[in-house]
DNA sequence: AATGAATGAGCCTTCATTCAT
DNA sequence: CATGAATGAAGGCTCATTCAT
């Protein structure tokens, strides 16, 4: 990135370059973006990227650490605020949920990028990544010395939020169309808000310590199953 | 495609561009994925793709097919063998870890399509999700009828699944990097099998209808809070 | 070509093969023809091709023997037959006429070899096409001793006669189309058979020698006239 | 095409370009036509080609419209400012002449195209073609009305006018080649120039009206004629 | 600070041709 | 005699990037 712009004219070609990439690269994956497209959308001249941001690798590093990078202490924050485990646990989902209502584009870029097995991944976004769900190992651990939680993998639950989240929020139309094309009865997809709601109350349950008496008994695998 | 290869030498052939194109397709995705490697990985002349299986849109969705199309057969014959919702919700997890198992690239080109929002996704490849899923929402709904199972969506659910698979299956390198880099207090990851088994039982734990009695109530967000 | 085909299946093959690749190269030109096409509208693998004839370039020559080179003789000897030299006359532009008939791809052809400056055209076909002139040149020299044709350079004459042939045999639906799309007054356009009978009127027309009072005086271009 | 060029530079180079192009189209067919060898020729490099025009058959269409669609106006005012049909004939031709004269290449491109069927005729092409055809229809009409005209087919005329130039113009080479191989006597060909103003004579000796006596009647064709 | 023009490298695809059977 | 499979060599086109202004 160029060393500080100094106009602010400057500040408001960079940001509406950003913004317009974050869209291209959530659609269309670093490969399938277009330096072309994105500088048509944000109605600049190609050349104008390059000589404010550079590359496109940096581009895309620019736009996540836009999105991301800047977001760990925010979640760090927010989460400690909440006097109990089930409540953090409660405030952790939301502040996700809350990231992607503002950059709806993120999930998508992550699940790119969890599928490239992060390559593109820049440090510093690594790091803050890190951070984020360590808040989410402490309340889990928190909640399991408490008695109130079971005992599980935190990056897993993380990724478990952030995987149904990711698809559903941004999948609504494809899911219609599975929905649609196998003519299978289907309740409608309720609104991402509705969803996240269900979901937060889902993790909730998922760690939640229950009573023996209702755990159901685990059924063994048939001999022969090819399953 | 071609119809139907005479020679088994072809079908040979056929399988080896397929495999090799999984990964590729996996790694860098639709458009980042290099026709042009794919044959060089697969040991064939670049026109010999061309020859057998058609366009790179041909190719993918050959892949697609092999790797998902023809096992939603499977998937609804296996389920069904389920003599309660549990397990045959049980079973519909192990389906997937299984599939997933097999081919682990699978969840990362459905990462992608997700984020794409299915834009390379064949029609075909729609319909057998949609097949798929199908079985999942009568499992549920089922459960649902017995008064086993909580309200869930099962879009919503499948989802949730392959989401944490797929984000696990595939990154451990990039989650101990990310833990790695966080300075924080974490368990080591366990394997996928372990995390599969441990998946398995914490999404019967989400969707079970568990007594009144041990429900928190959900605590209401702050005023000023930062969400 | 390989060296006298045994089987008289053979021989049917390959007149399969040229007959269709007249029609290639006379719709598509060298460049454009596919030997992929040739070979499935003939109905045989493409390496039979290579087997019987060879190349596409020999294909190329085969066509052109086949449709012209073995003209000549015939062409000597009709026109020879004629008794005056406007007879002959008559009967050459018939010959072409008829030639044309028969094999509709010709002209096409000739026009991208002509426009090509013969590049393709084989030895033997530059010479037969040579002797076809010849009989014009002995025609028209003869008319001009009687008295009754006006001089003409023959290769001229006989560009005419094709060119108006050619372009006009294989383009009424080009033709149908300019009138069509520039809302022009113009007559309906007639059959070939009627086009050529027209054509062959004119051309004895062209080089008959008028008498003198009946010749309207060529006007002298206006001073500065871009024209 | 890119709207309008603004520097007077970019201009060149696509004047560069297009006059490379005709050449190209002209030697090698629309098929044949390679866009490197254009570019290399042209000095440029192939992008540029794309950047400023687009297409393969962009730019064939932008050569038309260059050697010929912006000529429709001035063929229309020369040939009207002709006095007599014979005289405006005569325009005509030489409006075509020139037109070769100073895109020889011309010529060679519609003797393609004529082959093809107008397969990559661009349809402003066709709209101007139709145009300057209309010219001639009016003075063959105007010159029927007159009673100095025989009825001719306007299209007809056209090409043979057209067919024969074009034949003849970029063939010299290839018809001293016939003429040479052939053992016949033969005149020397004469200039294009020459041959042109012949043919301006012969076309109006072709439509020209002749006193009944001087028509020699038409021998009807033997029996037994290989017809 | 910004842009139109230009480019080198590479990508998808096609095509004439050959090989093994 | 004929064919399915395979290939090397382009060919058209795109794209990230740079240059000159």
């Amino acid at each position: 990135m160029h060393p500080t712009p100094a106009t602010p004219a400057a500040q408001a070609t960079i940001r509406r370059i950003l913004e317009t990439a974050v869209e291209a690269f959530a659609e269309k994956g670093f490969a399938g973006a277009r330096m072309d497209e994105i500088a048509k959308r944000a109605k600049v001249n190609k050349a104008t990227i390059y000589y404010h941001i550079g590359n496109k690798a940096a581009l895309y590093s620019a736009v996540l650490h836009e999105t991301l990078g800047q977001r760990a202490d925010l979640f760090i924050e927010t989460v400690g605020r909440g006097r109990t485990p089930e409540e953090k646990l409660r405030r952790y989902v939301r502040c996700i949920v809350e990231n992607i209502m503002r950059y709806p584009s993120l999930p998508r870029i992550f699940m790119r990028e969890a599928a490239s097995l992060g390559a593109h991944l820049p440090p510093q976004t690594a790091t803050d990544l890190g951070r984020i769900i360590g808040v989410l190992t402490q309340t889990l651990a928190e909640g399991r010395r408490a008695g109130v939680f079971v005992a599980a993998t935190p990056v897993l639950i993380h990724f478990m939020i952030v995987g149904a989240l990711g698809y559903y929020a941004q999948m609504e139309s494809v899911i219609q169309r599975f929905v649609r094309e196998a003519a299978v009865d289907h309740p409608p997809a309720a609104s991402f808000e509705a969803s996240a709601k269900e979901i937060e109350d889902l993790v909730v349950n998922t760690v939640r310590a229950v009573p023996v008496t209702a755990i159901a008994r685990p059924i063994p695998a048939e001999k022969g199953d090819r399953s």
